[in-house]
DNA sequence: TTTTCAATTGAAAACGTTGTCAGCTTGACC
DNA sequence: GGTCAAGCTGACAACGTTTTCAATTGAAAA
């Protein structure tokens, strides 16, 4: 009896058992399985009432191995605590759900060495895709890795064969904080900047310097601080804006987390936001809705970035994915901005 | 030459191209590489160049196949987005760096069904080994999955074959925070409890219970309003409680999402934290620390609770994982609580 | 010098699939 | 009735490893 056979030893069913149950041969079983080509229906009802029977599950290396696919992407993030890539992840998984690929997630942190070294571990494991989510990896040695295997990369634009990029205008996003700021009156707008070399901070600051140049307000070095896209840097930034005596009205963080640190030293030192100072981020977050005050920040449609991602990547792969549209930057305003 | 086959074909450096270009057999060179078997120092050195020479990494399909281990752990959280799985996922990541195995994460969104459909998922792919974090799986369900593979669950304590529980006391975490109000002073607090059907959300409530009766306060049920251990969970649960009118001078969020959520409310309602409300929240996520004002909460390891997992199964897969010593739960007292 | 034995090594058989190839039916057509 | 094509089917060779198993070697022992 075969059920015993399954209690005895639960790892063995394999499609020979398959074959042996429904009295058929193992390629007969494999066509039904994968539907190549038609079988007559008896056979098949057989088959399929045999696989259920005995729970059978097609081992994925053994098929691998034949197929040279694995079924498998590798995503490279940055941070698993970062909420920004959380949530484009969750939006990678909403895309990959049902297709039968999976997902492995790697963090490079931020270094360059780390995210190459991390993708040639991908590598190892043969994914069939990779999804590079931004990082400091060169768009070379991106477009050497596509040699291998095609690869979907956000916050850059990079021509190269097999890559296709997610790219939205940060500057653009950038620009409409800062536009808001001086829409509201404000003139002296502060700017905690991400890290120097990463390419989404860099274009904040240029939609920044676009925005005050438009209004014809000349940039003061001393409103422009460094943070690290963290709340730490925040912090540092805003202790060293306000050490330093420049008098500013209003603050444009390049990111939300940033903010977050920011909003917290005025708060410590009596300075009340927007009273006395607005503040801006930008990602909105999902907790940015929920801070005291809520926080006016630019929204990305991150989740929307993760399913197009997946959307692209899919098709690159042969599969049909379903197309998604990509809404634009929108600027949220909420209640830590007030005309000056 | 080796080379222009490598260029010419990337795929398909396999341990026959090794053994030829070294001048040995293929078994001699799965011997170098598993260290299996010694062999003669000038082979070993020629095949180690050839391998280097040629980059070939080892078709882990093939070994997988063969071995019948897959080098892989699967993950059950239940949001990605959620803090709290991401900063456990965070040392889980630690925890297996440099060993080898690679992590495959899956969502359960919370429902038992979905948790069961993506654990059959990971066993299909033949995980060597599995980590579920928290959800709604029964205990039953857990002993039955773990009879395919060794599985280490936190939140909860399991005694069955191949299990392991990496566990703390919920209960003693609501019990520190609520003797905390009680020794400001406080007698009316109120309870924002998590989803009901959750262990941890559960054990919390007892905790606050706990405290209570040893103060020789009774349990008032207009104080007790139900959340979801998100953000809006805690919007709605203030609104409701505010909306009563029962009296309160604080509140026991059961989580910091709900804190968080909670205190928005407060805040729009002219309400001040601590002046007038004090507030504790569960589980000192890292942005806890830069609300305005600081979130006071009960600070859970999770990040240790991620490398115990990993150095648990480990363990269990004949790993020497390092020992990780968890640390305790701890009232983190910042500056949303006041005496009375 | 022969025998024994351990240390290395290579050939070949798995692992569980898929896909090619050839063989077997079946029914249609002349 | 014989021929053919078409439709199904099974045997078997891959896929790239690891792991027996047996053979070869060289050195040590007799």
């Amino acid at each position: 009896m075969a059920l015993d056979r399954l209690v005895a030893d639960r790892q063995a069913v394999t499609v020979l058992d398959v074959a042996r149950e429904a009295g058929v041969s193992v390629s007969t079983v494999s066509r039904i399985i994968n539907g190549t080509v038609k079988v007559s229906e008896d056979k098949r009802l057989a088959v399929e009432d045999a696989i259920r029977r005995l729970e059978f599950k097609p081992n994925l290396f053994a098929r691998s191995l034949k197929k040279g696919t694995t079924m498998t992407i590798g995503v490279l993030i940055q941070d698993v605590e970062s909420p920004f890539f959380t949530r484009v992840m969750c939006g990678l998984e909403e895309g990959v759900l049902d297709t039968g690929y999976a997902l492995i997630i790697v963090s490079g942190h931020w270094d360059a060495a780390e995210e190459a070294e991390r993708i040639k571990l991908l590598m190892a494991r043969r994914v069939d895709g990779l999804v590079i989510l931004t990082g400091h990896l060169s768009d070379a040695q991106i477009a050497e890795f596509a040699q291998m295997q095609p690869i979907v990369v956000t916050g850059r634009k990079i021509d190269a064969e097999n890559v296709r990029s997610v790219f939205f205008s940060n500057e653009e996003g950038g620009y409409l904080a800062t536009r808001h700021l001086v829409s509201l009156g404000h003139r002296r707008i502060a700017f905690i900047a991400g890290p120097p070399t990463h390419s989404d901070a860099i274009s904040r600051f240029e939609g920044y310097q676009q925005a005050l140049a438009e209004a014809g307000i000349v940039l003061d070095p001393a409103l422009i601080v460094q943070g690290d896209f963290k709340e730490n840097g925040g912090v540092f930034a805003m202790n060293r804006l306000l050490d330093s005596g420049a008098p500013f009205t209003a603050v444009f963080a390049a990111n939300d987390q940033t903010a977050l640190g920011a909003r917290m030293v005025l708060s410590r030192r009596g300075i009340r936001v927007p009273d006395d100072v607005s503040l801006v981020g930008f990602d909105d977050l999902p907790t940015s809705a929920y801070l005291t005050p809520p926080l006016t920040t630019i929204r990305q449609p991150l989740f929307e970035v993760g399913q197009h991602c997946a959307s692209l990547l899919l098709g690159m792969l042969g599969q049909q994915g379903k197309a998604i549209a990509l809404p634009p930057l929108e600027l949220v305003v909420r209640e830590t901005t007030r005309r000056v």
